[in-house]
RNA sequence: GCUCGUGUGGUGUAGUUCGGCCCAUCAUGUCGCCCUCUCGAGGCGACGACCCGGGUUCAAAUCCCGGCACGAGCACCA
């Protein structure tokens, strides 16, 4: 009916049709059984058979209101510290529509707050970096709200001077109290001329943090108090690591925000819907200015299982008292971490587009986006065997056996998308023989991977057979004179848990990621001056 | 408390704009099987959901009303 709009009207009558069509085919169908109905199907109407199934949309949903070529995006970090798996959300999905619509990403740093985020001077340029690793390509423009702060006072004064904005000498406290109960503040109504009087001032450094704030007139019977005369500029008198002690008033988000969102032409903002009121105010303060408010989307908040409540400056505090190594402690839920631990950008857009955009608040697990990294990198990732906590075993083996006993070949990838083979020499090194110690078992019936069934009592194995003759378990192994000593740090909560044991020493190289077989995904970190290979987990 | 937002399997998502192609998509997960001399990859199958209650309608995941649950904002942070 979907279909056939025209027979809408007689819905009723058709009912009765089809209840007595069914009915019909129902009795012909237990007279003459189901393949008899089928059969006249066929003839009738084949598609009638076939179930559809309905189809996904895919990707991002159509930005409102754009035309391909004119958007303009941005993402806005303060750099208060390098970027964390919530930040590369938006960095996805700002740079996949920008993509879409062949328009452009504006990085902006919101850095106009000097005292309860300071920024962090080296984030700027590791955020830049990050983008470009995520998005494989650099932001169409970089700004940095602290050099743009003329911008900004200048916007302020010319709103002092229309009146839409004054200069409030309430505390904090006092100012709330007002608010809540809809009452203005004793400043609300001085003219402009009083109102620069004070603005020069905050200016010039006379008035001292906390004695006054820019505030922005709303109304004050707006039923949401947030909106109420809200503060747009605010007196900071430290030091700002990028431009100094030069300016002793800064701007807050909301103001910052807007005028820069306006300045750069922004058309479509993207951001979290804990910053819905904040589009409220500043779609008051556009009013004020005259402007057309850009389309405005959110997202709900990212909650990641594996990680608890991880905060940019609860990071750096924890890192300043040693409790982490550095941002990239692969504890951390930082891109830092995760480039060291050695995911792979598109794994990591291809598990924020699946999730798209939605205001509902989410709890993601790890597994799904090592799931994305496995399907990338499998296929380019060498195999290797490690060996945890070895167990030495002794073997022995008849004359028969001896006979036939040649080097073992093992691919580098067992579907050959590695090309070539790793050639373990056994015949004359099989007296040094490492099995796992979980593996181990002191009377047992073991298959060692692509050689040999053995029976095993205590550390003394004999080779019944090279062929593979029953179901018994396969485990992995390795031959001293092969192997070179390392260490494994795998990330369990707040631990790192590290595993001594024997890698295969085939051409091994920093930096490269392996399969360790029947271990799982690991990244050699560094190759130590004395041999030692340090591996870090990357996932199973 | 006030203001705003969101409810689809264990998790995440499609479908909701404009009711009918929906006995609800896809992925992840779990379980089983096949293949593979890895616990990996691949293949096949199973499991599992429209928050609740009313209403409108021939027809409701979709529209309306009322609950309930969860979340966010109410900073001189971003």
């Amino acid at each position: 009916m979907s279909e056939r709009k025209d027979l809408r009207e007689f819905a009723k009558d058709l009912k009765n049709l089809i209840e007595t069509e069914v009915e019909r085919a129902n009795q012909i169908a237990s007279a003459k059984g189901l393949i008899y109905i089928r059969d006249v199907l066929e003839e009738l109407d084949p598609d009638a058979l076939v179930r559809k199934k309905q189809i996904r949309r895919s990707g991002l949903p159509d930005l409102p209101n754009s035309t391909s070529g004119e958007v303009v995006l941005r993402f806005a970090p303060n750099p208060n510290g390098p970027l964390t798996i919530g930040h590369s959300r938006g960095i996805v999905i700002n740079s996949q529509f920008a993509k879409k619509y062949n328009g452009k990403v504006v990085l902006r740093f919101d850095d106009t707050d000097t005292k309860v985020k300071p920024p962090l001077i080296d984030a700027y340029e590791w955020i830049e970096e990050e983008y470009e690793w995520i998005t494989g390509k650099r932001p169409d423009v970089v700004i940095r709200a602290s050099e743009r702060m003329p911008v900004y006072l200048e916007y302020a004064e010319a709103m002092i001077r229309e009146g839409f904005g004054y200069v409030c000498k309430c505390s904090s406290l006092q100012f709330k109290k007002l608010r809540d109960a809809g009452e203005s503040s004793p400043y609300r109504n001085r003219t402009p001329r009083e109102n620069l009087v004070d603005w020069a001032k905050m200016i010039d450094g006379t008035m001292r943090e906390g004695e006054g704030v820019v505030r922005v007139k709303t109304s004050m019977d707006l039923p949401n108090p947030a909106l109420r005369d809200w503060p747009a500029l605010r007196i900071q008198h430290n030091d700002h690591p990028v431009v100094g002690n030069k300016y002793k008033v800064w701007p807050l988000l909301d103001f910052q925000s807007a005028i820069e969102d306006h300045e750069q032409g922004v058309t479509h903002i993207i951001r979290g819907k804990d910053l819905m009121d904040s589009t409220r105010k500043q779609k008051l303060l556009y009013e004020h200015f005259g402007w057309k408010y850009p389309e405005t989307m959110y997202w709900g908040r990212v909650k990641v299982f594996e990680f608890g409540g991880f905060s940019t400056s609860g990071m750096k505090l924890s890192i300043l008292e040693n409790e982490y190594t550095g941002w990239d402690d692969i504890r951390l839920p930082t891109i830092k971490s995760l480039r060291r631990r050695g995911f792979d950008s598109d794994a990591l857009r291809d598990f924020w587009l699946d999730l798209g955009l939605s205001q509902k608040d989410i709890s993601i697990s790890m597994q799904t986006l090592e799931s994305f990294n496995v399907k990338k990198i499998d296929s380019s990732t060498s195999r290797r065997t490690f060996v945890r906590n070895p167990v030495q075993i002794n073997l022995s083996w008849s004359k028969e056996i001896n006979d036939i006993l040649a080097p073992l070949e093992l691919a580098n990838h067992p579907e050959g998308t590695v090309k070539g083979n790793r050639i373990w020499p056994i015949q004359e090194n099989l007296d040094s023989l490492l099995i796992e110690f979980d593996d181990f078992d002191s009377n047992s019936k073991l298959r060692l991977k692509d050689f040999a069934d053995i029976s095993l009592i205590k550390n003394e194995g004999i080779i019944e057979s090279l062929e593979r003759t029953d179901k018994r378990r396969i485990i992995h192994w390795l031959l001293e004179s092969i192997s070179c000593k390392a260490i494994l740090h795998i990330p369990d909560g707040n631990e790192v848990v590290s595993y001594e044991g024997l890698i295969e020493n085939y051409n091994l190289e920093e930096g490269n990621i392996y399969q360790l077989e029947r271990v799982g995904f690991a990244k050699i970190e560094k190759i130590l001056k004395n041999g030692i290979v340090e591996m870090i987990w990357l996932h199973g």
